[in-house]
DNA sequence: TTGTGATCATCT
DNA sequence: AGATGATCACAA
C-alpha cells in the first residue's frame, strides 16, 4: 500500500485487512502510509488509532457513529503490555449531556459503537520504541448477553443521573464495565447541561469509557478456548 | 464547540 | 500497580 487503503465494502474485506496488519510494526506501517512517526505519543495521543484507521481504510471523519456506518463495525486499537493485558481503559463516545433525559440504550451512540467492534491490540510497552511497536490479530467482537446486560445498566444509571442534571457526582469509580470521565480539553471545559428542573446550566464534558478489565476478558476469549 | 482518536500525570 | 481525573491534536 502506497497511500491510505481503499474503503472496505464487505466485512470479508475489512477483516482481511485487519489480518494483513497482524505481526506488522508502526514504523512499517507508518512508512508505507507515508505518515511520520511522532517522537512519543504525548503529543499525538490518537496517533496510533488513527494510523490502524488509515491503514484500514476507514475516513478521517468525526463522527458520532461507526467508523464503518455500512458495515455497522467500529474500530479501537488496544494497547497492551507485555502480558497482552490492555493498559488503559478506552473511550467510547462523548455524552450528549442536554439530550440524556429521552436517551435510551437501544438508540444511544454507546450501544451503536459497541454493538460491533474490531479490535486491534498493539504492543504498548514503555520499553518497545514507537515505530517498532507490533500491532497483534484483530478480533471482531459483540457483546454477549450478559455484556450488554452490564453495558446497559451501566449505561442507564450513568444517564439518569446525567438527565437529573447531577453530573457533578458521577465519579470514575462508579460503573462495573463502563465508566463516566471527563472529556474534555481541560478542566475549565463546560458544556450545556440541563439541570433537573430544564434550566440551563453548564457542566464539565463527560465521555463513556470501557474499564480494562472487560476488554482484557475479551482479548481472552481469543485463548480461553486453547486453555 | 463538539466529537473523533486516545494517553498522560498524579494520587491512592 | 491500578485507576481516576486531566489533557493533547485534529476535523468539521
Amino acid at each position: 500500500m502506497a497511500a491510505a487503503a481503499p474503503r472496505p465494502r464487505t466485512e470479508e474485506e475489512l477483516l482481511g485487512r485487519a489480518r494483513a496488519l497482524a505481526g506488522a510494526r508502526l514504523g512499517e506501517v507508518a512508512a508505507s502510509l507515508r505518515r511520520p512517526v511522532p517522537s512519543d505519543l504525548r503529543r499525538a495521543k490518537g496517533w496510533v488509532g488513527e494510523l490502524v484507521e488509515l491503514a484500514l481504510g476507514a475516513s478521517a471523519g468525526s463522527r458520532p457513529e461507526p467508523d464503518f456506518p455500512e458495515l455497522g463495525i467500529e474500530v479501537k486499537t488496544l494497547p497492551v503490555d507485555a502480558q497482552g493485558a490492555p493498559k488503559e481503559s478506552t473511550h467510547v463516545c462523548a455524552i450528549s449531556m442536554r439530550e440524556a433525559a429521552g436517551a435510551h440504550w437501544e438508540t444511544s451512540v454507546a450501544r451503536a459503537k459497541l454493538a460491533r467492534v474490531l479490535w486491534v491490540p498493539v504492543e504498548a510497552a514503555a520499553a518497545i520504541a514507537l515505530p517498532m511497536r507490533h500491532i497483534g490479530q484483530a478480533i471482531l467482537w459483540s457483546p454477549d448477553t450478559r455484556e450488554e446486560a452490564l453495558l446497559r445498566r451501566d449505561w442507564e444509571e450513568h444517564m439518569e443521573l446525567i438527565a437529573l442534571g447531577r453530573s457533578d457526582q458521577i465519579r470514575g469509580e462508579m460503573g462495573a464495565v463502563l465508566q463516566v470521565r471527563p472529556k474534555a480539553a481541560s478542566g475549565g471545559s463546560r458544556t450545556p447541561v440541563s439541570d433537573g428542573d430544564g434550566v440551563r446550566a453548564a457542566a464539565l464534558p463527560l465521555g463513556f469509557y470501557l474499564r480494562p478489565r472487560f476488554t482484557a476478558a475479551i482479548l481472552g476469549r481469543v485463548y480461553a478456548p486453547l486453555r
